[in-house]
DNA sequence: TTGGAATGTCAACAAGACTGACGTATTTTC
DNA sequence: GAAAATACGTCAGTCTTGTTGACATTCCAA
């Protein structure tokens, strides 16, 4: 692990938080704790032949109801076949409504039934649970590190997606 | 989202960080910036027939050189069928050894060959250099608080995965 | 009105995870 | 020394979730 360290000690003591030793632990601990991350969900949704794909689809659903299948697809970042897959059992289901769109027709409106908006309640429950704990034990200056380094950390349309919804609010 | 504002209350002020939009926003900045965060490394793997797997695989492997098959088994979290799938071809590439145990001979060894070394010198300069960029615009505060958050949010065993990798260089 | 663009659906396939069962070599335990 | 446990590999089958390709419907603008 020498590889790399001559090249960021530029001007000595301020940028060591920069060392590539400082980043690969950045890397590994974005692995690690992503998998706590999406433990809690995925303990809930297997056994019930839904995914974190379900998860996902609910999620932001519950965030914009009436949102449109390609607005999904655009937050999400996958294809309009893998996601369809997802809503149609989501729908077949009843978790999830598609209406379609008044002024333009070719479009569904997606909503949360009933049973969809306790599901999503469910999950984002045992979610927030840990995010919880974990804001808690690291106290607020912390939290507002964590935010400042996963936003900068994002793709600029993935930027703009979490801002939009953010400040949708 | 008006659900589960008032539980949230109690004290007034100080734990306004806590509240359920607070962690949601923070819920879908580990959704983005691990999107981000893959991204670089995905980009150089596809097309050469490996995927995340084999990053993660070399990865681990780079850092701790001569680890074990179930070493890796459990940092890594997946089955061991799974990991083979991975390894094999890694082997068979070129890119990994697997040498049998000195002490014990059930065990095999594992080594990035010089191709390996290569191929995961450029996997993880792209993903430092997004880190590196990340770390940068948020500064050295921020730094620390997103680690502390995200080892909050590791279970009890990465979490000790994830330390003894970071004290074991 | 007609042809292109946008939206969404169906079908087939691949990667990568999983379980379960089995085989082999080696080590540990009784 | 025999039996149990450990470490590793492999075959076969399934599931989720991603991909492309082909196609129907709807809208809009030339």
């Amino acid at each position: 692990m020498a590889e790399g360290q001559s090249q960021n000690t530029y001007s000595g003591q301020a940028l060591l938080y920069l060392t590539d030793e400082q980043l690969r632990q950045g890397i590994e601990a974005m692995f690690f704790a992503y998998r706590g991350f999406t433990a809690d969900p995925d303990r809930i949704l297997e056994g019930m032949s839904y995914g974190r794909a379900h998860h996902r689809a609910i999620h932001f659903i519950h965030c914009a109801p009436g949102t449109t299948v390609n607005n999904l697809l655009a937050i999400l970042g996958v294809t309009k076949q893998s996601l369809n897959r997802v809503l149609r059992t989501l729908i077949e289901d009843g978790l999830v409504t598609s209406h379609v769109g008044r002024s333009d027709k070719r479009e569904r409106h997606l909503t949360l039934t009933e049973a969809g908006e306790a599901l999503e309640q469910q999950l984002s429950d045992a979610q927030r649970a840990r995010m919880r704990d974990a804001f808690r034990k690291a106290g607020p200056e912390a939290v507002a590190g964590f935010k400042t380094v996963l936003e900068a950390m994002m793709d600029d349309d993935m930027k703009r997606a979490y801002i939009a919804l953010r400040d949708g609010r």
